[in-house]
DNA sequence: TAGCGGACTTAGTAATCGATTC
DNA sequence: GAATCGATTACTAAGTCCGCTA
């Protein structure tokens, strides 16, 4: 027995799970309060560790957690699962199999399959696509030229005024029922426009001036376009910072004359604030802009979208991700990124390689320029890459999700996901036996995989010093991110994680782990610096090659798709109520969503508008209360009327009244459930789980099995759309209950 | 087999959009 | 019609992983 306290402090006597393979330590109960039962310390994690500067801790704020329990059990709606802290806290890791399995290969998996004759009777030139597609895109040209997108306002009518053409129903490709390129082939055809480059600068009018020691100077347009960069960000944090202002100084000063550069020698002496001014003046006219100017903008915004913003491969017109070049200014890295601050140069034609068809039209660089080089390699997917100056890296114009070759990318990986459930046991048997094995590497191997596996940890890859910012991911971890209780807060053998992982997000979780992982971490730990790695004997590659021998295909990463998508499958069994309306089945979701995103530590900073936001909920929520209590009150003296009165007309003001009361009583709890959900999504962030982690079928099963429609779990947007609501639908249909 | 570059996915934040309210 | 505010989209940094080279 163990005795573990409930996310808001209540003890409670739990069963010893944490050799059960089920439930990996996390027994799915509550405390007598109805709290789940989770390290005291997550709460922690989530309410203070946003993005760190390393060991900068806070400590929970037990007022604020009352606040929130008065809310979530003030709110007059029963919540019915584990899940319900208000404060979105979830066990760590909950990962059980589920009894039914929705998540396994389709019994009747449809191949992906392209169906056409052989490669070379295949035509896949540009003249074929044109007669295959130009009826349809030019009507649609047509129709986008006459009508600015989604323009259209209440009644249905676009800006100008016209009323709406109804929309045709669009042919969706069914790129999942054709056959994939082999060799690794991603394309045959391709044909774009190329990038749209970023404005050239624009000086300065003169009467905006910048000051060097209390004195107006006039810069060099090199100077002033770098000024520039640094006067629009003064109102941002990072201008504060130190390595962002040396970084920025050092780069502004190579581009300034040797005359500026003689005077202009203390960035403490410059004065942005006039230069600033005049941009926020200036963002606020567009503001402030008559509609007729602002649909004018958008159109031109449309125009080059439909020029630039698609190309054409393999016959389809697809949708660019990024097809503007990424504009000058200063770098901004994130956590203490050593170069924050240094100049992001402007690209230019002369450092742009296009990729195409031999056989298409190339796109044409701006007149008087040329390309670096003009490649045809269609065995990657990208369309324009040029190589950035700040750490060396290329960048790349790549297509959008909802295309082909991403889509393609995406079912493979939910697939190799759900061919590793086949074999989780089997690695799970093995990563065990090897916590006892007579060589280190092996241990070391282990103990990193059962983490990786366990708390969702990213692989880890070595990262050149004093280059990037100072994370680490599982096989990178230090000695000086761990600490090991033997006991602590009455459970045995407790680990404490506490380290910045990607985008310098802190990681902090305090874990019981098994015996043997503990007395190995102790002994990785010996003699060791703080500032020693824990696993000296293994890197991603070593790991990653080990996994490819257990199971084809499988790296690190796929244990976290299968554990973020498995996790949501049972979560949502767990918490999806048959007797809940659709508001309170889909705050059940969104609970599911936010294990996963706890799972996978994907956070946020707390929206800027955030306490207002909640405090306007709550005035609603109290206006109705009182809006509820009048209407009760009104029933009960129609009531008393219809008692004396015993006439229809008294009978039906009853039925009235009741039915305005049951009105009220419904908005009241989804206002209470509105509130509920944000306030337990304060600090997590869902959305990338969902769109990177979370095999769509597992979300559209249920909102099949439920009657939820799927827009209000993924809206129209999101890349999943294609696979989800034609091909999914009826598998699931046919196969499987989730 | 280590090291590195290249290609691609995953990630949080800023900017913009558009529905709602006054 | 303007203001407000949550939702959505755009942007780009920061990871993972693979394959080539010496």
């Amino acid at each position: 027995m163990c005795v573990s306290p409930c996310v808001v402090g209540h003890t409670e006597q739990v069963i010893d799970h944490s050799h059960c393979t089920s439930c990996w330590g996390y027994p799915k109960t509550e405390c007598r309060f109805g709290w789940p039962l989770s390290p005291p310390n997550d709460l922690l994690f989530l309410v203070d560790s946003h993005r760190h500067k390393y060991k900068e801790h806070k400590h929970k704020d037990h007022k604020k957690d009352k606040e929130r329990e008065k809310l979530k059990h003030g709110n007059g709606y029963k919540l019915q699962t584990a899940y319900t802290s208000s404060t979105g806290v979830a066990p760590p890791h909950v990962k059980c199999e589920p009894d039914d399995d929705f998540y396994h290969s389709p019994k009747h998996e449809k191949s992906l399959k392209r169906e056409r004759d052989d490669d070379e009777d295949y035509d896949f030139k540009s003249k074929k696509v044109k007669t295959e597609n130009d009826k349809k895109d030019k009507k649609r040209k047509q129709m986008e030229d006459i009508k600015p997108k989604k323009t259209k306002d209440k009644k249905g009518e676009t800006a100008d005024g016209k009323k709406k053409a109804k929309k045709e129903p669009e042919e969706k490709w069914k790129w999942w029922e054709e056959e994939r390129y082999t060799d690794g082939v991603k394309w045959k055809f391709l044909e774009h426009k190329g990038p749209v480059f970023a404005p050239p600068y624009e000086p300065l009018p003169s009467k905006v001036n910048f000051y060097y020691d209390g004195k107006a100077m006039r810069l060099s347009p090199e100077a002033e376009e770098v000024a520039t960069f640094f006067a629009k960000m003064l109102d941002h944090e990072y201008t504060t910072k130190d390595i962002f202002r040396k970084n920025f100084f050092k780069d502004w000063r190579k581009e300034m004359t040797s005359e500026e550069k003689a005077k202009i020698t203390d960035l403490k002496k410059c004065n942005f604030s006039e230069m600033s001014d005049y941009f926020k003046a200036q963002s606020e006219a567009r503001k402030a802009m008559s509609k007729e100017e602002k649909l004018k903008i958008k159109a031109e915004n449309e125009r080059l979208l439909q020029e630039y913003g698609f190309c054409i491969m393999d016959n389809h017109r697809e949708r660019i991700a990024n097809f503007r070049i990424e504009p000058p200014g200063l770098f901004r890295g994130r956590g203490d990124h050593p170069k924050m601050g240094m100049l992001k140069r402007r690209i230019r034609p002369k450092d742009i390689i296009v990729n195409c068809s031999k056989d298409s039209k190339h796109p044409q660089p701006p007149p008087g320029t040329k390309w670096k080089e003009v490649r045809h390699d269609n065995k990657v997917t990208w369309l324009v890459s040029w190589t950035e100056n700040i750490q060396g890296s290329i960048k790349y114009i790549m297509l959008n999700p909802s295309s082909r070759i991403k889509g393609e990318k995406d079912w493979q990986k939910y697939e190799t996901a759900r061919r590793l459930k086949k074999c989780v046991d089997r690695i799970r048997t093995q990563y065990r036996d090897d916590w006892k094995s007579k060589e280190m590497r092996i241990r070391q191997r282990a103990v990193a995989l059962y983490f990786i596996d366990k708390l969702a940890l990213r692989a880890g890859n070595e990262k050149e010093e004093g280059e990037t910012a100072d994370t680490v991911g599982c096989c990178s971890l230090r000695v000086e991110h761990l600490k090991l209780y033997p006991e602590n807060d009455g459970q045995e053998y407790v680990v404490e994680f506490d380290f910045l992982g990607k985008d310098s997000i802190r990681y902090y979780n305090k874990v019981p782990v098994e015996k043997r992982v503990f007395k190995n971490l102790q002994l990785f730990m010996e003699n060791k610096e703080p500032d020693d790695d824990l696993f000296d004997r293994l890197n991603t590659s070593i790991l990653n090659k080990h996994l490819q021998e257990l199971m084809d295909g499988l790296t690190a990463k796929v244990f976290r798709t299968y554990n973020a998508s498995i996790t949501l499958q049972q979560q949502l069994k767990e918490l999806t109520n048959v007797d809940e309306n659709v508001p309170a089945k889909i705050l059940s979701y969104n609970r599911a969503n936010r294990a996963v995103a706890i799972l996978c530590n994907h956070q946020r900073a707390p929206p800027k508008t955030f306490e207002k936001s909640m405090q306007n909920l709550q005035t609603k929520i109290e206006a109705k209360r009182d809006q509820l209590s009048d209407a009760k009150r009104e029933l009960k003296s129609a009531k008393a009327d219809a008692k004396v009165r015993k006439d229809e007309k008294s009978k039906k003001a009853v039925e009235t009244k009741k039915k305005a009361v049951q009105r009220i009583e419904e908005q009241l709890m989804k206002l209470e459930v509105q509130a509920t959900d944000r306030e337990e999504n304060k600090q997590i962030a869902l959305g990338t789980s969902k769109l990177n982690y979370l095999d769509p079928r597992i979300s559209v099963a249920w909102c099949k099995k439920w009657g939820i429609p799927v827009e209000k779990i993924y809206n129209k947007t999101q890349p999943h759309e294609v696979f989800f609501f034609s091909f999914f639908f009826s598998q699931i249909e046919s196969n499987s209950d989730p």
